[in-house]
RNA sequence: CGGGACGUAGCGCAGUUUGGUAGCGUACCUGAUUUGGGAUCAGGUGGUCGCAGGUUCAAAUCCUGUCGUCCCGACCA
């Protein structure tokens, strides 16, 4: 390729919507361009390096014995509406309907066409296991696009489904998209972790993510400093000491709490600590009014509640609502003698003693409350909010807390799907038998992205060779200099026969614009000719990883880079 | 969804308070001088000031509506 016809304009300044590190060098380095909201178009150098993952992917999924085909992107709504996610799915399922005001919805993800196209065509265990894939445009309307490519409302995604004749089955597929996603990323040159993770709307029990690690992610993840442990925040649990307190029961007892709406007023007033305090959250979740008890220095996790009440919608109740079903303000909110009010317990409750929680009357706490005699502890689960510095529910070891971007994750998915689209199959004895299934997604732009996350500097992008978009560039220093330009085209001419993917710096500018585009697009490899090298028959070759400036003749370059590349 | 802000040339911005018919930097084009880390000089191209109404002799500027974009929050009892 030749700078000089290279559609990959360069931007010295930064554009203001911009505002992670991934975004700003994509769009500074000529990379990617906004169409709309959350929508961008890949130019030609990302487009490259999606290519080459999208590569990467393929040869690991074929190699896990999955097939590529490909899918609608646009999807009826009866589909959805037999899963029941046309209803379940909300806002973010991007609807549309034809001139006949028949509804349509773009695929945000596929189980619903997939699981309809293999319960059509697939009768047979001898046809089984079945695992097919797809890579292409997914769309989700997003209630907030950000972080350019991180989240967008339409993205590139490789979204496999695998179709087994049972349980042990499906842990086949399962473990082996497991292996092939630690290779994907690990041939990508991230550094990354599994984490046990929530399967949130896609249904489905066990599941996985994979997280790039990098301080800008989303994602928070808790592991273990000791043992392999490793939990999305969403879904993390911590060692529970079920020792239940050696304090004797006091009588409850009604104390004066003038402004003390918070646990951090509470305790100074008092002269507490937190833990010996009683938190009281109440939530709307779908219809009912929840009472939810923690710890008073503990977090809730609402994905939790949310997954241990099964509800669709969790939303902190409103002053109004907690009038109504309470009789008390927010403040003064507490679990004694309330009637007909769910109340979730969180799992470290029940080895309490003497708490103090709200009193359900403005101005005052009580004393000395204690879970069973005081109120109902028959509704336990876990609902809390893991922390750093807790201990690991498998060794209990340390644990600690990392950012990570979320690039793949991977679902056992079980009957969920192959039920309400009707995927069974004959087994040998001629009896149905329903399909056990999983789902397993990569976002291929949120890898690229993530790349660049975790390798960048002030400069610009530090491409991992894999993924690059071109190997090396050559920089010819003097445009006017024939000699330079001609042991350049040399050069250019023998990487291309060598199978070095590389550009050619042909622009007419100065060495410093050449050095400093270089720099930003991030080639792994630049090639330097100027005169002082070319006097001695040499040309500079560095690393933009690092390393200093090797002087390298010029009939060796070609195997030099080849040798290097062998190693990286 | 709630809150905040912004929309003026490809990109970054000023001008809006106080109405008078659009400017700076960069990028781009031409020429000259330059040439090892984003050159200098000279000349140039490019904007219905997001859109639609309204007020006014006159609107980027004031009013109304609308569309778009970005940021923050959604853990407070």
């Amino acid at each position: 390729m030749r700078a000089s016809q290279m559609f990959a304009p360069t931007l010295r300044e930064v554009p203001a919507e911009a505002d992670i590190v991934s975004h700003r060098l994509l769009l500074r380095s000529g990379m990617l361009r906004k169409t709309a909201s959350g929508v961008y178009t890949y130019m030609p150098l990302a487009w490259r390096t999606m290519k080459k993952i999208m590569d990467i992917i393929r040869e690991e999924m074929d190699a896990a014995g999955c097939q590529e085909l490909m899918l609608p992107i646009v999807h009826p709504a009866e589909l959805w509406q037999q899963s029941g996610r046309w209803q379940v799915y909300g806002e973010e399922l991007w609807r549309l309907h034809d001139r006949h005001g028949r509804d349509f919805c773009l695929g945000p993800t596929h189980e619903e066409v997939i699981t309809d196209l293999v319960a059509g065509d697939v009768n047979s265990y001898k046809q089984l296991p079945l695992r097919l894939y797809q890579i292409q445009n997914k769309y989700r309307d997003e209630r907030r696009p950000r972080f350019g490519l991180m989240r967008g409302r339409e993205f590139i995604m490789k979204d496999m489904y695998s179709f087994d004749r049972d349980e042990a089955g499906l842990d086949e597929s399962y473990r082996l998209m497991h292996q092939a996603y630690t290779n994907i990323f690990t041939r990508c040159g991230l550094n990354f972790r599994p984490v046990a993770a929530d399967s949130g709307a896609i249904g489905g029990d066990t599941s996985q993510e994979f997280m790039v690690l990098a301080e800008s992610g989303e994602a928070g993840i808790i592991y273990c400093t000791s043992c392999a442990y490793a939990a999305s925040t969403e879904i993390a649990t911590a060692y529970l000491d079920k020792i239940p307190s050696q304090a004797i029961p006091e009588p409850l007892e009604e104390v004066y709490t003038p402004d003390c709406k918070t646990i951090d007023a509470l305790i100074d007033f008092l002269g507490v600590l937190a833990k010996k305090t009683l938190k009281t959250l109440c939530y709307m979740a779908d219809e009912e009014f929840v009472m939810v008890l923690l710890r008073g220095d503990r977090k809730v996790n609402e994905i939790k509640v949310k997954n241990h009440l099964g509800c669709l919608e969790l939303n902190m109740a409103k002053d109004e609502e907690i009038q109504q079903h309470i009789g008390s303000p927010a403040g003064y909110l507490g679990p004694v003698g309330v009637k007909n009010v769910r109340i979730v317990v969180d799992q470290e409750i029940p080895y309490l003693a003497n708490m103090i929680s709200g009193a359900n009357k403005d101005q005052y706490h009580l004393k000395n409350v204690n879970p069973g005699r005081d109120f109902p502890i028959d509704d336990v689960a876990d609902v809390r909010l893991v922390e750093a510095g807790e201990f690991c529910p498998q060794c209990r070891h340390e644990l600690a807390f990392a950012r990570g971007i979320e690039a793949g994750q991977i679902f056992k998915l079980g009957t969920k799907y192959s039920e309400s689209m009707g995927a069974k199959f004959l087994d040998e004895n001629g009896k149905e038998q329903l399909m056990v299934m999983g789902c397993y997604g990569i976002g291929v732009g949120r890898t690229m992205a993530a790349a660049i996350e975790q390798n960048h500097d002030e400069d610009g992008i530090i491409w991992p060779l894999a993924i690059a978009p071109y190997h090396a560039v050559l920089v010819p220093v003097s445009d006017k200099d024939p000699d330079q330009m001609a042991a350049a085209e040399k050069i250019y001419q023998d990487m291309i026969r060598a199978g070095v993917e590389v550009v050619i710096d042909d622009r007419r500018e100065r060495p410093g614009v050449k050095f400093k585009d270089a720099d930003l697009i991030g080639y792994p490899f630049r090639v330097t000719i100027g005169s002082k090298s070319l006097a001695e028959g040499k040309g500079e070759v560095k690393m933009r990883s690092g390393g200093k400036v090797e002087m390298v003749t010029l009939d060796e370059i070609v195997s030099y880079i080849l040798k290097k590349m062998k190693n990286m």
